[in-house]
DNA sequence: GAGTCTGACTGAAGCGCTTCAGAACATCTA
DNA sequence: TAGATGTTCTGAAGCGCTTCAGTCAGACTC
């Protein structure tokens, strides 16, 4: 079933008896070509099944293409599993859906971002990363490529927007919180790439340092167990290895909503109870932290405007606009019923 | 600030002494050349800061650009927010991930799918659409533009490969299953493009339509009431308008588990308790079903088959195979907390 | 009526890459 | 040693489009 061959600008042109040029102009540039002939084009082209301009000879011959690049940290699939990455990709989608720009997810491997390969081929031309490991080579092949990048949730680099929380800050409240109510025994609950007890060593994520960071300042030394990413499942598992600790953490303050989630189940798990036995502290603030059993005190970082203001932050780059001072939005501490004073 | 120009094959080719169509060879077909030459235009390349071939160029040249689109009939950021949705995109980005493949999200407006222009300008060369109106104007561009199509939860188009479930079937389940605890009262929740009462008017979704059918074919006529969309806000406001009915329904058929979220609310709204006072059924079975208030009695329906499914067409009509016979899922009842023997 | 504008359209040079049909040369074969 | 066979590399023709510098005819000015 080999067609004939579809229709290009070409096949317009001679079918309507005018230039290859004047064929571009009636779809691009209206003003430089009478209503009448451009009209007579359009209805050529209808009949000929001429379906409008390649787009990605348009892109190649105007050098770029109307779409925004999206890289994660975590498999693609954490994007719509994971509510904090999927609010974030919420608030980016509905910036970007304005202006006719579709959204280049790049699949990644599970060690953190994108393959480069991956990323050498995506058409796009500005491209957001969420989370990524700090040293991962998706990063680098953005900036060889020359694309303009917005990062959230990431270190400085030069000639990058960037979009941020008070991670540090947030942590710290966090910890605050849970001191003020008396508790002097901690178990913290971290993500990164692998699982395991973080003996000093430091986390691949940038949030993830500054949180624990945040977290010591307060609490000083802790346990820390990191979690080979974060979803519940790794929380509960996570958590279950704090909980095992002599003498045992009476609070467990979790880098995210999700992990803390999985904390709570691995409490009830050992017949204890929240927060009568254990308290729990979350990060993020997902929808669901109000809903669970029981509501999770956490602390609320501004999701969708995270996802929001990266979208117009990459619109403004892809008109060529400068990045820009780094945009940094609050986080604060929503007390909920995961948390009570030692008893 | 005018950078030099980015470097280029051309450039690379006269930096390395060769021609142009070996570094080509360099990194598309490593046999061509001698592995010594390959390695020195490697090293050339890199040295003067050359990314590798650009992909629109590539695309170009090779009519192709290893992208999957997808489409979706309501705005993007549904696709995060509804589980349904996601779970489904979820199975789709994992199938699609060990390809190097990208995900290209089309943004769309409220009123059925994306635009026509946005659809024109993606960079895709296999389109997989979900949940789409019948006559959506986004399908009549892709398919002039003559890319192959995977249609989710849609009527037949010619030539398009078909992933769906039995959703008459499902439907059959849910309202049999209240039939035989005594329900003969009904009301019916369904999403479509508008709200109100469906009075004969049929929905503009294939799959609400065949899931109408099937509560019908057991109970008979019932009101339905059409959201405009599928979400806890807009099924809670649409089971207000049937509980106010006289006399009010004792069971409520929900076309999606989110409407049915929002019915369980609405019930609780007018001090009526579920499943005591009114009984609910869903449809999907996310994961959140399991842990509503009460537990939810759904349809199940393999969410991440079902994407994972789409995504295997999608990479078969790819390698320029033929869609194929429509692929069918089954459903099943679940039934939990939220339905009970009329009292 | 010569000169100047203006609007409508076109020719041709790219955009950066792939690929196919050779060319050039070295290596076997009989 | 002539011919066959490989291997390695190149020239040039596209892929389908945009865009810039013109061309050309007609309208306007003085």
């Amino acid at each position: 079933m080999d067609r004939p061959r579809k229709p290009t600008l070409d096949t317009v042109a001679s079918a309507a008896g005018v230039s290859r040029a004047t064929v571009s102009n009636a779809y691009n540039r209206p003003d430089q070509l009478s209503a009448a002939l451009r009209e007579r084009i359009l209805e050529t082209a209808a009949s000929i099944g001429y379906a409008g301009p390649d787009p990605v000879a348009r892109s190649l011959a105007t050098r770029h293409s109307a779409a925004v690049g999206f890289m994660l940290g975590q498999p693609l699939s954490a994007a719509f599993s994971d509510p904090a990455v999927s609010i974030v990709l919420d608030g980016l989608a509905s910036t970007v859906d304005g202006h006719d720009h579709c959204l280049v997810l790049m699949p990644g491997g599970t060690d953190g971002g994108p393959r480069p390969s991956t990323v050498a081929r995506a058409q796009a031309d500005v491209v957001v990363a969420y989370s990524l490991p700090d040293d991962a080579p998706a990063l680098d092949v953005v900036r060889a490529r020359g694309l303009p990048l917005v990062v959230i949730d990431q270190p400085v680099l030069p000639d990058t927007a960037r979009v941020e929380v008070d991670d540090a800050g947030g942590a710290r409240m966090a910890a605050a919180h849970l001191w003020e109510l008396g508790h002097r025994r901690y178990g913290v609950l971290a993500f990164g790439l692998r699982a395991g007890f973080l003996n000093g060593r430091d986390g691949a994520f940038r949030v993830t340092r500054d949180r624990l960071a945040g977290y010591r300042d307060v609490v000083g030394t802790a346990p820390v167990w990191e979690c080979a990413g974060s979803n519940r499942a790794l929380g509960r598992a996570g958590a279950r290895e704090l909980l095992a600790l002599t003498p045992r953490p009476t609070a467990l303050l979790c880098a995210s909503d999700e992990l803390a989630f999985g904390a709570l189940q691995a409490v009830r798990d050992l017949g204890l109870r929240v927060p009568h036995d254990v308290s729990v502290v979350g990060f993020d603030d997902v929808p669901e932290a109000e809903h669970a059993e029981p509501p999770l005190t956490t602390v609320r970082q501004p999701l969708t405007e995270k996802g929001r203001r990266a979208g117009e932050l990459a619109l403004r780059l892809l008109d060529g606009g400068r990045p820009g001072e780094p945009t940094r939005l609050p986080v604060s501490l929503v007390e909920r019923a995961s948390t009570a004073l030692l008893t």
